[in-house]
DNA sequence: CAGCATCCACGTTGATACTG
DNA sequence: CAGTATCAACGTGGATGCTG
């Protein structure tokens, strides 16, 4: 694991380079996944698929403000990075089961982490913020 | 801290309501950091200012790639946040400096979570995607 | 030094219609 | 059922020039 890449913004622990090269992000698997379970749906339904496998029809009548083209997409990131398991099966009418690879149901961890910092930050956001 | 929101994907150990409501992006606020978190600069900012605090240009020359209105807007989310503190000191020619508030030094850990799982699955992802 | 104002390119998301 | 195709709206990010 390490001796082949270069200094990675392990943020505890380890420091940065500097200055902070200009490719950085495309370097950094830090920020790829960041900008990943940043977008508007992916960790919803990495959350629903972390609780058992669901079937296309299923998650979209589950996350009621996605669009079919949304939920296409998303499916289709978390599956090309292994982190969802796609089964056909080929039935009259086919019918499509998705569930987290092992490396999926391992993002939930950390996952956890930061969503446990988001709760309990919850008020102090909103604080700050104004909004609350 | 309980009994006054409602449910709330804690991913791990908590049931989320099926089907999730329509707003739930307004509701929750894990999506909420997570689409702060997952923009293009606030991580790597906020890793810069948990080192020790910044100056503005200094900030600007420790991240080569980015520009100055990013910088700004970036610098600006965090302190509405409450995450970052900005410190104007009266000189000629002005400077300021910005640091982590505490609410922004307990970000760290969360993050540095996420930032481990990233490093320790990059390679999996990598072969998944097939762009190693 | 530490910004703000303006304009523009691009990627993401959404609405709608259609299909094997 | 599980998608794809197309078009439109919006937000993010970048380039450039100017300022207290």
């Amino acid at each position: 694991m390490s001796g082949t890449h270069t200094d990675v913004p392990l943020i505890v622990g380890t420091p940065l380079p500097s200055p902070v090269p200009a490719d950085e992000h495309e370097q950094c698997p830090v920020t790829d996944v960041l900008r990943r379970v940043g977008d508007k749906w992916t960790v919803l339904v990495v959350v629903l698929l972390g609780q058992r496998p669901h079937r296309f029809n299923e998650l979209h009548r589950g996350i009621e403000a996605i669009s079919q083209r949304m939920l296409t997409r998303t499916l289709r990131g978390l599956e090309n990075d292994g982190l969802v398991h796609r089964e056909v099966f080929p039935t009259v009418p086919p019918s499509v089961e998705y569930s987290l690879t092992p490396m999926g149901r391992t993002l939930l961890e950390p996952l956890s982490a930061l969503a446990a910092w988001a709760v309990e930050h919850r008020a102090g956001i909103a604080a700050a913020r104004g909004t609350d």
